[in-house]
DNA sequence: AGCACGCCGACT
DNA sequence: GTCGGCGTGCTC
């Protein structure tokens, strides 16, 4: 009898593809192969037995000498690809880790195995910190969501290693391994550098910067459990590891967890920890709304973690009402720069919009430029005297003469950008010697230096300086436009604005005097604002919540968002409606839309967005039938899902 | 993902 | 005439 056995490839396709096996091999589930693929080699998982079919099959062409994927990552990588309604192939991708490749098999399976020797742990622990550990320690043999609620100073690192220390005392085998997910790649090295001071042999780290070398060996040393810390970034989570017995989520608030329309790291993080029946903690200061909601109905364990001198370190908010202001720096930001700087301190200005202005338009007309492949109007950046785009790569020069109307005054420039923010400040004050921090800049290390060399003593930024550095110097920060970021369509505006107060009062003196932190905003009787300035957090989340009970808004449901796109607008409109038409009534499914989407013209392609509100906890009715919905739709339509959406563009 | 196949516009 | 653009479909 023929064996017949069905194999997963890396590649984004979402099924399996069946093989023989050859007598003489010996093959199990789980096993990593080669295969010949149309007229090429790949590699790839034997995922299940299969049957004899009518079709002639090519054979295995031979066995990669690996320990295999175990059962529960095969369920774990199930799951996430129907729940996140991805491609299964993408996971088998994650777990070979850009690994086993063809070209170095060799590599893989002659290295010599050395036993690392495992080294002690040391840590000390404050009162509060062994608390904490000893809360923690009680919830170490099953699958239990603990919320470690504690400031970034607080010495998280050292409640982490007195639970993972008692971990290896209570495993005999002496097999656990401990995946710390960090939520992003440059907060990696800093961490593992103070994890190796510990335990020099057996750290691995893992993100997409890493050395095909470096990659290989921290691969290996996962899947033979020479590695017992492992910390990584997101997709750290799909790693083949030995023998997993811990999950620490590491700033689970960081919306860099969830990335555009792909899975949510944190959220499948708790997946992996419930079917590894291992417990999971998540650790931040400002927690998830959704977290919080968890610990109020009794889901997850809370774990507080007091600073030890708080209360000294409190900054002072102070709000300021832009509601009839004609200009982008208030009298009262005005002069608390110019009095920090006399000072010899330092201050930060944040403002989350890139470029000089937010639009160009013609003084004559009034006709605005915009993209031509998107429906947004085009950003004017100094430096380059250039208009771009910020969703797609159009740019132009800027113009000297009307497009529209030939005027040839020059073009009026609307709004602010950080660039023109720091032309304000250099205007307003003179001994300014400014640096900016843009999102759209590779690295920000040189800016980070000159200002703990003092050589700077105004950062503008559009988001908060690198995580995990201090700066003593800095006493003051401006919020700019408090509004901003609660008025971009994004589910958790409004955390997010917390999230950075809450940031930017720890960065903000956390040393010497008593720090201050300027919020511009035009709507200062905000309940929001008002929960801010007094750094009240449970009102703060009471009012979130409360707020998302009223709309039916996640944690209450949860959200499916489907974007339907195609160069054709009248095809993409009935294809969009085509798809409601096909969802069947259910009592526990809301379907909106379709509507323009927020981007309804983006990368030369017209936008339609249907959101689908789920109302039952686990119900993945919608990831079960969704193809049968859109079975139809022609094939120049593009359709992306994002499943637990947290922006809506 | 690749790669082949095929159909239409534009260029020697 | 044919060269090459990409839209479409298939890979056990
Ligand atoms: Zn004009
Ligand atoms: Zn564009």
């Amino acid at each position: 009898m023929t064996r017949v056995v069905n194999v997963l490839l890396s590649l984004p396709i979402n099924r399996l593809f069946s093989y023989v096996v050859e007598e003489d091999v010996k093959i199990a589930i789980g096993d990593y192969v080669i295969v010949p693929f149309g007229n090429k080699r790949f590699t790839g998982i034997v995922w299940q037995y299969g049957d004899n079919t009518k079709r002639i099959l090519k054979s295995i062409e031979r066995k990669i000498d690996l320990h295999g994927v175990r059962v529960k990552l095969k369920v774990f990588a199930e799951w996430v690809s129907q729940y996140n309604l991805m491609p299964l192939g993408i996971l088998a991708k994650m777990i070979m880790g850009g690994v086993i490749k063809l070209n170095n098999i060799d590599k893989l399976i002659n290295v010599p195995q050395e036993q690392k020797e495992i080294s002690q742990i040391n840590y000390q622990l404050n009162s509060e910190q062994q608390n904490a550990s000893d809360e923690i320690i009680k919830h170490l043999n099953t699958y239990s969501v603990i919320l470690l609620d504690g400031e970034t100073g607080s010495g998280k690192t050292e409640v982490y290693l007195s639970v993972i220390a008692k971990l290896y005392a209570t495993d005999k085998l002496g097999e656990a391994q401990v995946l710390i997910l960090l939520p992003e790649i440059i907060l990696t090295s800093q961490l593992v550098k103070r994890m190796r001071l510990n335990m020099p042999e057996n750290i691995a780290e893992w993100h997409s910067a890493l050395t095909p070398k470096a990659r290989r060996s921290s691969w290996l040393n996962i899947v033979n459990g020479n590695a017992k810390i492992i910390i990584g970034a997101r997709s750290a989570l799909f790693l083949p590891y030995k023998n997993l017995r811990l999950i620490i989520v590491d700033e689970e608030h960081d919306a860099s967890f969830k990335q555009g329309a792909a899975y949510n790291a944190r959220d499948m993080a708790i997946i992996l920890a419930k079917i590894e029946v291992i417990p999971i903690i998540l650790s931040s200061a400002t927690p998830l709304l959704e977290t919080i909601y968890n610990v109020k109905s009794g889901n997850y364990i809370h774990v507080r973690l007091k600073k030890r001198f708080s209360g000294t370190d409190l900054p002072q908010i102070k709000v300021v009402n832009m509601k009839n202001s004609k200009q982008w720096i208030s009298d009262e930001l005005f002069e608390y720069v110019k009095m920090t700087i006399e000072k010899k301190q330092q201050v930060m200005l944040f403002l989350n919009r890139r470029g000089y202005a937010q639009l160009a338009m013609c003084k004559k007309c009034g006709s605005k430029i915009s993209c031509l492949n998107c429906n947004i109007w085009l950003t004017y950046h100094k430096k380059k005297n250039r208009l771009l785009c910020h969703h797609c790569f159009y740019q132009i020069k800027f113009p000297e003469i009307c497009t529209n109307c030939q005027n040839n005054e020059p073009l009026f420039l609307y709004g602010i950008g950080i660039e023109r923010l720091l032309e304000e400040m250099v205007q307003l004050i003179p001994n300014a010697r400014t640096a900016i921090i843009s999102s759209d800049q590779k690295s920000v290390d040189n800016v980070l230096d000159l200002v703990l060399k003092e050589e700077i003593n105004i950062i503008i930024g559009t988001q908060i300086i690198a995580k995990g550095h201090n700066f003593p110097k800095l006493t003051l920060v401006g919020i700019i436009n408090a509004d901003l970021s609660l008025e971009n369509s994004d589910l958790r505006a409004a955390e997010k604005t917390y999230q950075l107060l809450h940031q930017v009062s720890g960065r903000s003196g956390r040393f010497s005097e008593r720090g201050t932190v300027i919020i511009q905003t035009r709507d200062p009787s905000s309940k929001i604002i008002d929960a801010l300035q007094h750094q009240q957090r449970d009102l703060f989340y009471d009012i979130e919540l409360e707020s998302r009970r009223k709309a039916n808004m996640p944690p209450f449901s949860r959200l499916i968002a489907l974007i339907i796109s195609g160069k054709s607008h009248i095809i993409t409109h009935k294809a969009s409606h085509e798809i409601v038409k096909n969802i069947p009534c259910h009592d526990k499914l809301e379907v909106f839309g379709p509507s323009p989407a927020a981007l309804n013209f983006l990368d030369g392609k017209y936008r339609y967005r249907i959101l689908l509100k789920i109302y039952d906890k686990n119900s993945l009715f919608v990831q079960k039938n969704l193809a049968l919905w859109i079975k139809n739709i022609p094939k120049n339509i593009n359709l992306v899902t994002d499943v637990d959406p947290i922006n809506f563009f």
